[in-house]
RNA sequence: GGCGCCGUAGCCAAGUGGUAAGGCAGAGCUCUGCAAAAGCUCCAUUCUCCGGUUCGAAUCCGGACGGCGCCUCCA
């Protein structure tokens, strides 16, 4: 077996060989930093999160870049609309950099929280204005843009690859009466590379053209063939940004290179509520932080695992209630494994074990982490039944895998330094299980039941078994 | 109008030609002073519907119905 991964370019599964052996460059759009993440950049994140970390998993040294937009796109490519990090500024009466500072740094509390592993570059917008107008310069003296008083503008026409990856063609777009027409491109499917700055607009830069700021999508091209080179492995997003964003990436990108810009082409579908899109401008999405406050973020990113990153996410609350109640289980598996194991040296992962076996086998087929968890219920059954026969030896190989399967590449074990803060004492809970063991011995029920229930009260169960009596926290 | 996706048990959800993964909820049993946890067992003759291809279809083809996405900022 061999990873395969399904390329929105060919619409097919294809079998993965970089294009460096042994090294993987990869890319996914990043967030615009004008507002908080809602659960949508969730799914996006922790799909590049997991394909990062699966990569990696099978060897590859990968470099995951990703951006942090910090320039407002208008909202749309015509003339027309306004910068969205603009907008947040004046209404909050700041300098547009303080709001994209405010956001990227919330942006990565939310990340983190999630367990998504920082990008190993996260390149800004305003960081490499230079490197987008070269960019645009090389166009333009390829006769692929052209200059209309300030502005710059992508000539669709001079590429006839356009709409490769979204299976359009340029004569529908004409059709269709939702393009606006005013503004002074030639045709209205081409699209901006630098925009003019009007009075009042706080980001501008000097540019060749005047002063001005770079359109929506030019960014992406320009950053990531600066630290991926001019073709990269992987690049992806949401499905919505397949079209216009990633086609215009591809048509800027191929057009100045004349080499193909991306090899594989990953998109993540949506999360949904009651079968419709979560989006800022429906109104029906949840900021994260704001479902943080009711349930644990793992638990969160257990529920997007679940389903396949291609498909749809049904994000209500009762399907991330049953999801956490059946990760809970997991954990708790994990947990006392952990604490039968104790202190040892863990053995090294041994990839041909069944388990092993079958979890790489999901995730070789395009990254199916609803089947690798399915495995993982597998796991936990094996690694009870071992902690129950105590079967000594076979304890930390099983811990091994959690940590590499549900560790390393699922990323849903909680850290050690972020689990269950414990203001519980061992040392008392030990001194509290003693005498409730005596109340018991005596028979005195009422009260070691009243032991029990006060204990949950306060955030600690309590477990009898023949082996004694154990505890952990809610 | 153009392009595209989806419809699997009460809920979430994998499966894309070989006879329905997994989780939650539910039922029973084991263990147990009780509870919890854990284990075992049960829980879709069937995949929206109707035709077709095939030895064989949830999976392929055609049609109907229902839902959704992109085409405008969006993960």
């Amino acid at each position: 077996m061999a990873l395969e991964i399904y390329n929105t370019l060919t619409r097919k599964k294809e079998v993965f060989t970089p294009i460096h052996e042994g090294r993987v460059g990869m890319y996914i759009c990043g967030p615009t930093v004008y507002s908080d993440s809602h659960v949508g950049h969730a799914k996006a994140y922790i799909m590049g999160d997991i394909v990062s970390r699966y990569l990696r998993f099978l060897g590859y040294e990968v470099t995951y870049v990703q951006n942090i937009t910090d320039v407002g796109h208008l909202t749309d490519d015509a003339d027309e609309g306004e910068d969205k990090l603009d907008v947040a500024a004046r209404k909050q009466k700041k300098h547009p950099m303080e709001i994209a500072e405010f956001y990227t740094r919330r942006y990565y509390e939310d990340m983190d929280a999630l367990n998504i592993r920082r990008p190993d570059i996260a390149p800004r917008a305003t960081g490499h204005i230079i490197e987008q107008i070269e960019l645009i310069k090389e166009l333009l003296e390829k006769g692929f843009a052209y200059e209309v008083d300030g502005n710059v503008y992508f000539d669709v026409s001079k590429d006839k690859d356009y709409g490769k990856l979204s299976g359009r063609k340029t004569e529908e777009q004409e059709a269709s009466g939702r393009v606006e027409a005013r503004s002074d491109k030639r045709s209205p499917q081409d699209f901006a590379l630098w925009k003019r700055a009007e009075k009042g607009h706080v980001l501008r830069w000097p540019s060749p053209w005047g002063d001005g700021y770079p359109g929506w999508h030019i960014e992406c091209s320009a950053m990531s063939m600066k630290y991926l080179g001019q073709t990269i492995d992987i690049h992806g997003g949401g499905l919505e940004n397949q079209f216009p964003h990633h086609e215009c990436e591809i048509a800027q990108s191929e057009s100045a290179t004349g080499k193909p810009f991306v090899k594989y082409w990953i998109h993540n579908n949506m999360v949904t509520t009651g079968g419709v899109k979560m989006g800022k401008s429906l109104g029906n999405s949840a900021y994260l932080r704001d479902l943080y406050q009711q349930y644990n973020p793992l638990s969160l990113r257990f529920t997007i695992l679940q389903s396949h990153y291609r498909g749809t996410t049904e994000f209500v609350p009762e399907a991330i209630k049953s999801a956490e109640a059946g990760y809970e289980k997991l954990l708790g598996s994990y947990d006392r494994l952990k604490q039968a194991v104790g202190d040892v040296v863990l053995p090294p992962l041994d990839r041909s074990n069944t388990i092993v076996q079958r979890f790489i086998e999901a995730m070789d087929d395009d990254f199916n982490t609803a089947k690798a968890i399915a495995v993982l219920y597998d796991l936990a059954t094996e690694t009870n039944n071992a902690i129950a026969a105590k079967e000594k030896e076979k304890l930390p190989i099983l811990l091994t895998i959690w940590q590499n399967l549900a560790g390393d590449v699922l990323g849903i074990l909680p850290l050690a330094s972020s689990s269950k803060s414990s203001d519980v004492s061992p040392a008392l809970m030990n001194l509290i299980i003693k005498w409730r063991k005596e109340a018991r011995e005596r028979r005195d029920f009422a009260m070691s039941d009243a032991i029990r229930k006060e204990l949950d009260e306060a955030g600690v169960v309590l477990e009898d078994s023949k082996e004694g009596t154990s505890w952990r926290l809610k």
